[in-house]
RNA sequence: GUGGGUGUAGCUCAGCUGGUGGUAGCACCUGGUUGUGGCCCAGGAGGUCGUGGGUUCAAGUCCCAUCACUCACCCCA
């Protein structure tokens, strides 16, 4: 019996790598023009890390986590939590006020496998701390439209906001009357989600829920004066750089911890799991991680989701072509072209050869896949009268080169050529 | 956790109402020039037909189980 991955966790093999590269160069490249440094945690956390910050009662934690029961650890399920234990672990609070970090990596979450969802999967999260301010927000979702716009991602993003622990309760309390007014017609899970979460309800994704719920009180029109003042600001910001956005009150989030701004970029292209970014603020969560009073804001793109969506649109894969494929003809000629190859590589240009004496048709063929700009022949007879034959793969134009003794300076001769056609 | 669909070569797939696994395409190797790539042509290699049972003279094909993949529910990035 071969053995296999596991069900839900993927290689990323060669010729797909290269759309993550492209995700992942992008994104770094655009987290640094926002002035976000990168930091790297642990995949392993302590269990209570997650089980306090994302919720006891969330589906996460309740039945999703990868956890080694006999010692209270497990997989990460997301990246927010690690960050913060981070972050006050290391009292970063004290070097900067205001900390901007990002980081990327797997996450683990034992669902059931779907398109874009896997058992362990990739984020690129980022977080603010430090800061309430409404600019902040605003800053976020536009690096995060900038980033998929650039990538060529075409997604809406939605926006809502959750209140604060002052304001939640009342409209829990007015959203709950409404509920129950209708709860006959609601769900079996929606039943359920009334007690334990009645905000999920809003976004339950049944059509005769949806119906029920169309009517329903917004957390908009309960929002407390300073909540109010603060997304009417983020807003504000959001239309004075032009990103579009649109008010969605029936979005709600899985995890715990959020307070005030959510937001969600949306596709239409991904079937069922249509969120390729998402996040909000969390003004309490430092504190609940036994850190200093801190407001914090963030969110995570699925990478996954967004290499299902670059692959969608059929990119050409831009390979980097072979700069020398060396072709030696018999074994005096490979032993020569052996160090050959080798001072080429320390002089940082892209060299190969073929270790397996096929013949020069086979050599040729495979500097042709490898796209090499020039094969050096080197032949025994030649080689005796110190010469080679240089050709340019483009032109097909081949000329005589001198071979001299010293491989380096040869070499260098060669690099010179080479360097040549990359400039 | 709950449903539906699908498992045949490295990949994409033919294979009818059971009768010897396909000259199928892509990829790979060799040859078509004593030592010259892409195109073309010829040849070659590659499979316990997901796995285990059952029915049958005979199973890739029918039945059962199991595993995997996949889509959807759920959940979420």
């Amino acid at each position: 019996m071969k053995i296999k991955a596991l069900n839900g966790f993927k290689d990323i093999i060669p010729g797909e790598v290269e759309l993550w590269l492209k995700v992942e160069q992008t994104a770094r490249n655009i987290f640094n023009r926002f002035n976000f440094s990168e930091i790297r945690m642990p995949i392993l956390e302590k269990t209570d890390l997650f089980s306090r910050s994302i919720g006891e009662a969330t589906d996460i934690v309740e039945k999703e986590m990868y956890t080694f029961v006999d010692k209270q650890i497990t997989m990460r399920p997301e990246a927010t939590a690690s960050l913060l234990r981070a972050y006050i672990q290391h009292g970063l609070y004290v070097q900067k006020p205001i900390q901007r970090l990002f980081t990327i990596g797997p996450m683990f979450r034992h669902e059931r496998p779907q398109k874009g969802r896997l058992r362990q999967f990739h984020q690129m999260d980022v977080e603010v701390l430090g800061s309430a301010n409404p600019r902040v927000d605003t800053e976020l979702m536009a690096m995060g439209a900038m980033l998929l716009e650039e990538l060529g991602i075409d997604v809406s993003l939605e926006l809502n906001s959750l209140g604060c622990p002052e304001c939640r309760p009342g409209f829990r309390k007015t959203l709950l009357t409404f509920i129950d007014d209708r709860r006959d017609e609601l769900c079996d899970d929606c039943k359920r989600r009334s007690t334990s979460n009645p905000l999920r309800v809003l976004d339950c994704k049944n059509p005769r829920c949806r119906e029920q719920v169309e009517e329903a009180p917004s957390i908009l029109d309960h929002l407390c004066g300073s909540c109010g003042e603060h997304f009417s600001s983020v807003q504000k910001g959001l239309q004075d750089i032009n990103v579009v956005y649109s008010l969605n009150k029936f979005m709600v989030r899985g995890l715990d911890y959020y307070t005030r701004t959510t937001f969600e970029f949306i596709t239409a292209d991904l079937g069922s799991q249509a969120a390729v970014g998402a996040g909000g603020r969390y003004d309490g969560l430092v504190e609940t991680l036994g850190g200093p009073k801190t407001p914090g804001i963030g969110f995570a793109l699925g990478m996954e989701r967004l290499v299902l969506l670059l692959q969608q649109k059929e990119l050409e894969t831009e390979s980097t072509g072979c700069d020398m494929f060396v072709a030696g003809l018999g074994e005096k000629a490979i032993d020569f072209a052996f160090p050959l190859v080798h001072a080429l590589r320390q002089m940082g240009l892209q060299a190969a050869m073929d270790h397996e004496g096929r013949s020069l048709k086979s050599q040729m063929k495979q500097a042709n896949k490898l796209q090499s700009g020039y094969v050096l022949i080197v032949g025994e007879s030649e080689l005796e009268q110190g010469q080679a034959v240089l050709r340019n793969m483009e032109t097909q134009e081949q000329q005589d080169v001198k071979i001299s003794d010293a491989t380096d300076t040869f070499a260098r001769s060669l690099q010179e050529k080479c360097t040549l056609r990359i400039s």
